[in-house]
DNA sequence: CCGTCGCCATACCGGTGGTATGTTCGTGGC
DNA sequence: GCCACGAACATACCACCGGTATGGCGACGG
């Protein structure tokens, strides 16, 4: 039976994240204090340090809230019913714009490294959205779609130049150009690396 | 007429730069203090002030330090009087081996957008490796050797493609098997937007 | 030989992450 | 219905760090 306070708990505890994301997305993991991040959320740290062990783990939550909500919209299109290639195209178009969210670009992108470590950041983006990219690439190859390729630095490389592509386009006066173009280029090459067997 | 107290100065400075470095490398920006920097080169943190403005401020010492060797070995090859294509190759191969220097990547690479922020670093980034990396790719498509593509945001997916790759190759078991995977797969894509011009 | 100023050390302050302790109130047993 | 218990917070406090203000010492120009 869940009991009265168990819905209090939760409710503060996510009124905490909220507020972590909100903070840690416009002024940075260093530039927010847990006191603020409290304030927000209408209580002290008392109650910040009974949900949480300390500042990390306040960011390691807020990290999770981002990634889970591109991963959900992420896993919807990859698990459709188009053309293995369609599919790979959507979830690309489907990612950069999801690059463009400044909670994904700050917190998960580039301040999760930093803050969580380079390995522990690592060992998380498998289970999120490098995790799905990967997996695309890998259908994309089951399929026949694409040339066999090492998956693992390919992904790699593919998410990296994704990021830092999104970050370029999250930052330019015209969003929309900047985009396009990014995506042209992509789709450019990923198109020399698939398998011509549609032609001839 | 340079002074004595010139070169003593210079020297104390530089030995905050040498310390700064190694401490950022080893434990991150938010990891060390500045007492700790002092310390290691044997000073005090009122020396520290009276040479940098704050904390970050040595971090952009430690950035420019890190980002200037770098470039200079980067500049040797590209300047050097191979053929476009070779020397691009060349070039290549060399910044992938100079990301593996554990300072590049932390400080450069990992915490310099965080501590300078993002606009920052991306514009002392034009005039380091970054830039020389555009400029290389323009010098490509201006020889004929590639196809007319958006160069900054073609090289700035290259730039993120091979920080992340470089990143990966660092802290992997095997750094040989894994570096040279990488290569393999960034060159394949290369020659797939390289003008056919040699051929036929 | 002396005043000056650059170079650096010492002392101190405010803020922040973290801890220890106190307080309230919902919950389950009787 | 009552009470003891513990979860869910609040409050008070400490250690450390970035930054500032002040003091001293020795080299350099006159």
């Amino acid at each position: 039976m869940r009991s009265r306070r168990d819905d209090y708990s939760e409710s503060t505890r996510s009124a905490l994240v909220e507020s972590a994301v909100r903070l840690f997305t416009e002024r940075g993991y260093a530039g927010t204090s847990l006191d603020e991040i409290a304030k927000r959320a209408r209580v002290t740290k008392g109650a910040l340090y009974h949900h949480f062990s300390g500042k990390q783990a306040v960011f390691e939550a807020a990290f999770d809230e981002v990634e889970a909500d591109i991963k959900g919209r992420l896993e919807k299109i990859l698990s459709g019913s188009q053309a293995p290639w369609e599919r790979a195209l959507a979830g690309l178009r489907e990612f950069i714009g999801s690059c463009l969210d400044p909670s994904y670009q700050r917190i998960a992108l580039q301040e999760a490294p930093v803050v969580m470590g380079w390995a522990r950041w690592r060992e998380a983006e498998d289970r999120y959205s490098f995790g799905l990219i990967k997996q695309a690439l890998q259908d994309l190859i089951d399929a026949g779609e694409v040339l066999a390729v090492p998956v693992e630095v390919t992904s790699r490389l593919l998410f990296g130049a994704l990021c830092s592509a999104a970050t370029e386009i999250a930052h330019s006066a015209d969003q929309r150009k900047v985009g396009e173009q990014i995506e042209d280029v992509v789709v450019r090459l990923l198109n020399q690396v698939r398998r011509q067997a549609t032609e001839a």
